[in-house]
DNA sequence: TTGTAAGCGTTATCAG
DNA sequence: CTGATAACGCTTACAA
């Protein structure tokens, strides 16, 4: 390969006027600024990012925290990796994984060896150990996610809650009022706080005179057939069902249909979830999504800012992005 | 940070010595061992990686280049990342992302800039021009899959020949006699001869007096439908159902309950698909797993023995995994 | 067994 | 506008 000072001898000039016209960080004259790059061309030359992270203490490398369960969420999950990597390669920044295996000791880990510039976390618990370890590392840090005390650490996420709230007027409006939201897992209420209870806020919020009952479900067939059937039971007049859990929605759709109960003729379903999901369905599911390559995107963005134009008062924020619902076919007038 | 120098320092030896210490590339004292141990805890000593990577030309950093398609196999492909890293982390590598938009560009990228030392390719296509900007950037690459000419390239995959074997033996031994295999989207067999056609071939091979159609069929509903209703029309005698394609069993499950054939006492259905998929249909499926997070070690392992015992004789082998079909309730004796 | 010193390929400061 | 040159922090011959 060749290296800086090749090129630099190629084209007659110091190498530092070659990192120059590299860089733009001091003014070349157009003439040899146009023979070092014929001779980068030439030579074929490609900065060696060693090198370049050593002199400039910058390495170029995001961090990306893959979430502590890697069972859950899985679509979403991978859809965030693919943005933070696309937006993050047009700011010159690759993006090195991290397991939850290694958890926080990770994040120390690329923090002080230099390994990264920046850490983004995901799939944030409520007290989450890795945002302290980011906190100290003295990394930038951004959440995709918001814990319960996100003191001083950037998020962005889903504006949840607006998103229960959407569900919720959309069902009423078609002049549904016996709804049921079926929520995620019991576990999840307990163990992660964020966005599951700041959506069932909303749509508590949202419900207003309609009669609603919130049911959390667990991913699996029998959870699924247990929860239904005692929504129907209990509640036959039910015609409108909000869905969060998204492993849910296709045992969900095969017992409706098998309790006799048409979609969206004798029942209406909206969920919560990725568009791919929600599109995989017979019908198609009313839905709202996880705009999850927005998530990662913006994540990018805000640390890449953050680290290049250096100000370091804006941090502590909570981005909420506003919900949009699609309607498809599983949602009709009552 | 601490440095190095720091460390030599604090402990009252040489810079080179607080070095081998931590390489172990030569042999020093047990007395200074303990001495610059103790420093290098007290100061909380980190190496630099990006003079690490300068000083050694290894950046310690594996590439995984993502699918191509970003909606298809995601749980697979999750858990190959999180295999991959894992195992990356043991031998000391990290894994950086190439997202498929950077393709064979991401790849001469990351090994001109000595950014990564190995890449591992994923979702092998039939004329993948990765494989070729890996081999001319020289630098150590592994596939998961096979390609149509693996000339010169170490693959690792599923021997999925053998894995439809096994299907098939699994059904026959169970007196099925007309069988169906819904495979995977016609275009798969077009784009991606590799596995998919594999598959097929073990299917035939195995096949032998039982009466076996096949079915390419894509993942969407209403595909499924389609397929279904002419397997049952054309050949209603059929009890022998066998999936690849993973996005078709939700849909094909609950339309044969609605066909009214139950399973597994009308029809068996064996697939091949990540065991997490099979354990989420009621019954739960018999299948053959993709063995994600083997593929990922193996890739792993492969790469590093041979960037570090530096043998180059040993590449270009194809490694197939044998296949394991694991007995759940969608079938039984005819 | 240990120390010295020459790189590794950039960046950035200091002159000119 | 451009050239020298000293870092950057580590590895690895070469000496001792």
């Amino acid at each position: 390969m060749a290296t800086l000072a090749d090129v630099a001898r190629h084209a007659g000039v110091a190498a530092s006027t070659v990192s120059y016209v590299l860089s733009g960080k001091r003014s070349v004259s157009q003439a040899t600024k146009d023979r070092v790059r014929r001779s980068i061309e030439a030579l074929n030359y490609q900065p060696h990012a060693g090198a370049r992270a050593l002199a400039s203490s910058q390495a170029h490398v995001l961090a990306l925290a893959l979430p502590l369960r890697g069972d859950l969420y899985v679509p979403v999950m991978m859809e965030i990796a693919i943005a933070v990597t696309t937006r993050a390669r047009a700011f010159g920044y690759d993006v090195l994984l991290l397991t939850a295996a290694e958890g926080s000791e990770g994040i120390r880990r690329v923090a002080s060896t230099a390994r990264a510039d920046a850490v983004i976390l995901t799939d944030i618990g409520l007290a989450d150990d890795r945002i302290e370890a980011a906190q100290n590392s003295g990394v930038p840090a951004v959440a995709i996610g918001v814990p319960a005390a996100p003191a001083g650490l950037d998020c962005v996420d889903l504006d949840f809650a607006a998103a229960g709230r959407l569900c919720v007027e959309h069902l009423t409006g078609l002049g549904h009022r016996v709804l049921a939201f079926i929520g995620e897992a019991e576990s999840v209420y307990t163990r992660r706080t964020g966005f599951a209870e700041r959506t069932l806020r909303g749509i508590r919020a949202a419900a207003g005179d309609a009669d609603l009952v919130h049911r959390p479900c667990a991913g699996s067939y029998e959870a699924v057939a247990a929860t239904l059937k005692k929504i129907l039971e209990e509640r036959p007049q039910t015609t409108g069902l909000i869905v969060q859990n998204e492993a849910v929605i296709p045992p969900l759709m095969s017992l409706l249909s098998s309790h006799g109960r048409a979609v969206p003729d004798d029942v209406s379903v909206v969920a919560l979830c990725p568009d791919q999901v929600a599109e995989q369905t017979a019908p198609r599911l009313t839905s709202v999504t996880i705009p999850a390559a927005e998530l990662g995107h913006r994540a990018v963005e805000l640390l890449v800012h953050r680290m290049t134009s250096g100000e370091d008062g804006t941090e502590g924020k909570v981005r909420l992005i506003p919900p949009s619902l699609t309607v498809r076919g599983s949602t009709a007038a009552r």
